[in-house]
DNA sequence: GTCTATACGTCGATAGAC
DNA sequence: GTCTATCGACGTATAGAC
């Protein structure tokens, strides 16, 4: 009869692919890719270097799903503040809809604030996500990533929209560019170069960046012109 | 006597070197990194495949030199774009704000749209330029690109905070945030996978957004207490 | 998983500048 | 006569097809 893996193996073999993915990952935050050689994370996940190959074709791809795992972690972050912004609930922001609240721009100054705290917070592990040179295939993951991100923000513009709290405008267009702009506005900061931010000043700049660009307001004939 | 190459040597050399960064960079404009193999360069400037590399020690240091070239050539555009706005001179502009005109603002919406319309002209260079994955030693002189940028529009900022044009913010913060907002807006429709965009759409979006993300507005107490 | 095609980078030979 | 820039075929690594 022909080998079969048993479950028993088969979960043994998905632990073994976890820990090394999850080597990957605290070595990455620590020191960015340069720091997450295969022989490195080997042997912080307890295996030998050859083992990672049986799990991963190539270090890219080992790299890209540290990128994912840690990625779509940080996306899920962003998402959960901007469901609610302060609020405790879908029902108390269901409430302050009613009562003609601001709610969308709550929520909006919720995402960014998570954003921007979180990245500042695992500052290696933001710069790698959002800046630091690599393989193009991590490259690659980069640009799902942020779109990721647009998506959570889209929807919280629209939502803003048809409440009548945000003017009319395209909530993809919108969002792309204030991620653009969060991204931008947070690599310098990031970067292993720098030092000493001041987190408080920042986030209250992107919250004011933010709020600004998703809402209305006069603008001049001169630019109307232009823009139109 | 030792040799020592002449000047006419010297100027060959130069011209040889020129010739292949010009042909590296027609082949990356008409399809991006992938079709910039050196052999193709080398056949496009008429030279062996040897003899790139008694210019350049590797082909990434060659695409290094290319993205330079370019970038710089972009970031010229949109800077003397952003020095007059539209008027014809900086007489008219300091007339125009001598009148209380909105000048800065116009210099932004003009740099805006000179950066958003190179760039869906050259699509696949911009594209290249601005999100392309790559070699992350090129990828290294993106960073150096945006900041570029970053600097033009935050000399405008400034020079409209100082005239009481715009309300009182970190030039640089702001300009950062706006590069980033316009190189992630202008990556989607830049993607060779994208296709049908309506420029004057996006460029109107993008002048718009440019123009909110700059200038105050009233914010609810709701959103003041967050940011504060 | 193997096999092939492709593309990077090298090296000895050559022609020509000094 | 010496030295060097250039050539272009070849080795080797890798990626993609089957």
């Amino acid at each position: 009869m022909a080998y079969r893996p048993t479950e028993r193996t088969e979960a043994r073999r998905t632990q073994t692919r976890e820990r090394i993915v999850r080597a990957a990952l605290a070595l990455v935050a620590q020191g960015g890719y340069r720091e997450a050689q295969v022989a490195a994370v080997a042997a912080r996940a307890g295996v030998a270097t050859g083992t990672v190959y049986r799990h991963f074709p190539s270090k890219a791809d080992l790299l890209t799903e540290v990128f994912r795992v840690a990625s779509s972690h940080e996306v899920e972050a962003v998402e959960q503040a901007a469901r609610f912004g302060s609020a405790a609930s879908q029902h108390e922001v269901d409430a302050v809809a009613q009562a003609g609240g601001d709610f969308a721009r709550e929520r909006i100054a919720a995402a960014v604030e998570t954003f921007a705290r979180r990245a500042l917070q695992g500052r290696r592990l933001a710069w790698a996500l959002l800046a630091e040179p690599v393989d193009p295939a991590v490259e690659a993951e980069r640009l799902q990533f942020r779109r990721a991100y647009a998506d959570v923000f889209a929807r919280t513009i629209a939502d803003g929209i048809a409440s009548g709290e945000l003017p009319e405008q395209d909530p993809a267009f919108t969002a792309t560019a204030l991620v653009g702009a969060i991204g931008e506005a947070l690599v310098g900061p990031l970067s292993p170069t720098h030092a000493g931010t001041d987190v408080d000043a920042l986030v209250r700049n992107l919250i004011i960046f933010s709020l600004r660009s998703t809402t209305d307001q006069e603008l001049s004939p001169h630019v109307h012109r232009r823009a139109a």
